[in-house]
DNA sequence: TAGTAAACTGAACACTGTTCATTAGTTTTG
DNA sequence: CAAAACTAATGAACAGTGTTCAGTTTACTA
């Protein structure tokens, strides 16, 4: 009598398939670029059906969101290997800026796009996301205890540190760097980078 | 024979009368949220009318673009009484802040939107972002003059303040720090800025 | 005043997210 | 096994979007 069960394995995969799909779609397109139509159309489904998986277009903006957190976790994890508390965090700036460029559209949903929030209290987007600011802070409080960062409350340090990292590349992914020169801006992005270390740094 | 003459003059009378009328609807709604029909609905002609006017809504969005960095510009202006050139970057950081909240729709419009940002080689907008950005880094030489700021490049420098600036009210503005509780929210703004502050003094 | 040029518009096109009555298919029950 | 009940899927529609274009209206000139 796993009829129960099995219904409930076909909804998941079903939810799997339009997730998969959207997520297809969207690396290459953007949120905003991809329709519900395009979506049920890659799957072979008509628009309808999509809305007896997923309440509106939001929640699988939702879905998407934890997705790109869990991507970007993975991508950053390798940097925990160092000891070096500092150097870590270096790493995890270098790594950040890597993702963002690597995966635009990914860092879009993450942090730049405009979409009702609603927490949900405890969605899998933002325990992803949460996941990605402790390890973050985490690096800081090590720098912390070995006397390489000034000690200080360290939430408002790490915000600090995401704050400019998130400046600096939301302003390059949202073309903003149009009052430099080519050449000036080719390299904006490293000198500014090693001035943010170097102030750091020097504290 | 100043019929040529009024002619221009009539035409740029109705660029002025689109342009206020999405000015004023899109500083409440924001610009995806207003659509031509809408525009033309204020002005009482038909939605066809504004492409006489306009390419695209996209032209649109160019000269509200420069608009809004002139309100910008208009609304830090005042900091440049200040003669201590390290408390006039404090002052126009402050301002930053306050005109960002104060003007939300008009900083997604300059910073986060994502639209075609042709240059058109010197377009009004650009011209007075310009202007922003190159007060910045006037402030900042003036800082390292003095010795109040390490010295070193001053454009990169300047980038990297404004990363920093934009970074933070951008994660503010598009809602994400859901990760912090209530009360941190409240205060982490204030102390990061500090911190920052403390960061560029240290040096 | 007749003819031309400029200004304007209604209707259409191809989209969008979303809803809902209806159909097709499966499962449960008498 | 047949009938009833439930579920899944859909076609068509609604109200909206940016944009175009064949016509119409208005204004100016010869």
């Amino acid at each position: 009598m796993g009829v129960k069960e099995r219904k409930e394995r076909d909804r998941v995969d079903m939810k799997e398939l339009i997730l998969n799909s959207a997520h297809q779609l969207f690396i290459d397109k953007g949120f905003d670029e991809v329709s519900i139509r395009n979506i049920a159309e890659a799957i072979e489904y008509s628009p309808a059906t999509i809305y007896l998986y997923f309440k509106d277009k939001n929640e699988i903006f939702h879905a998407l969101h934890g997705e790109a957190f869990k991507v970007f976790n993975q991508f950053v994890a390798d940097v925990f290997t160092i000891k070096d508390p500092f150097k870590r965090l270096v790493a995890m700036g270098e790594k950040y800026m890597e993702f963002t460029f690597k995966y635009p559209k990914y860092y879009t949903i993450m942090f730049i796009a405009e979409a009702p929030m609603q927490c949900d209290q405890g969605s899998e987007g933002w325990i992803e996301g949460s996941r990605a600011l402790e390890a973050l802070e985490g690096i800081v409080a090590d720098c912390m205890k070995e006397g390489l960062l000034k000690k200080q409350p360290i939430k408002p340090m790490a915000f600090t540190i995401w704050s400019y990292m998130h400046g600096m590349c939301s302003l390059v992914l949202r073309d903003r760097m149009k009052h430099y020169t080519e050449e000036e801006r080719e390299s904006m992005i490293d000198k500014s980078f090693k001035i943010f270390i170097q102030l750091l740094k020097n504290q």
